[in-house]
DNA sequence: CGGATATCAGGCGTACTGAGATTG
DNA sequence: CCAATCTCAGTAAGCCTGATATCC
């Protein structure tokens, strides 16, 4: 987990303050900081990382792009594009291809054999998602990704 | 930005696949990821850490610990606690004092000057919750609240 | 002795910055 | 000459492990 915001340490057997316990900034640290775990060890026994499974759905979704594009949809820093791009190609995940109107550019395409990963990846994460949201009925689990999705695009108006 | 399940780089302006749109786990660690910066650098404005404000509110609210006591309670490493103990006692937030009965152990203590400066913390805190939540009314954050309790909650029993 | 505490030093993976080479 | 693209090298801060010294 990236940077990590008041919620560090994950309190799992840990008494919290109560000043932390009902900050909403908090409890979606902490919610995010467990899941994120789980995500990540996933992925790792199935040789990916979060950012594989990124950059393959996006170049799935909206076709291929240069590194600069990927930069731009994903908000990954470029660097780090650039260094998962040579990892997914040495994999045969991907190809790049040199642009031929721009010779500065070089497209990334997903391969035959990405999009078969891709779909591995999605059945991991889809899995995850359901031990995550368990105590949650169908109505709740509705009503929390209206609210959230509601606060991000707040967020996304600013800066 | 710490470690960081599915919601990388922040992607403020940038095109989302639908995959990870609807995911929540996404959704938290986007949210989780963009008020955490805020609340760094926030923090850092004010010359602190979350750290801080972390440990001085375990100490206010739970009384006086050794590191032992307030990596239990806090979840942090505790050789981070040590490290974050020695900078609030530079700056006369905490005293450490020898335990009496336990000479292995050390008791630290928030000091008037670290409650003083916890209430500076609150309320910066208090501040950028409200901006996270802006977009949301009343009834709403009640709700965000009650369900991201249910799942943190559900989080802790395992493990 | 084993077990617990506190402290410090360093590793490791992640996010980001900056320098470089190439092309437009 | 300046701007954009790609690449790689290196920095910065966070999390964690390990070694050491002291004390029960």
């Amino acid at each position: 987990m990236p940077t990590n915001a008041l919620g560090m340490g994950t309190t799992v057997n840990a008494v919290t303050p109560a000043r932390l316990r009902n900050l909403p900034s908090w409890l979606m640290t902490q919610i995010a900081s467990v899941s994120s775990r789980r995500i990540v060890e996933a992925l790792h026994n199935a040789d990916a990382r979060e950012r594989h499974y990124f950059i393959l759905a996006t170049l799935e979704e909206f076709g291929s792009a240069s590194p600069v594009d990927l930069e731009r949809t994903t908000g990954i820093n470029l660097s780090d594009i650039v260094a998962t791009v040579g990892i997914l190609g040495r994999k045969k995940l991907i190809k790049r291809t040199p642009a031929p109107l721009d010779r500065r550019r070089t497209v990334v395409t997903i391969t035959p054999a990405g999009r078969q990963r891709l779909r591995l990846l999605d059945e991991i994460l889809r899995r995850l998602q359901s031990e995550l949201l368990a105590p949650l009925s169908t109505g709740e689990r509705d009503q929390l990704v209206r609210l959230l999705t509601k606060i991000l695009a707040c967020q996304n108006d600013r800066s």
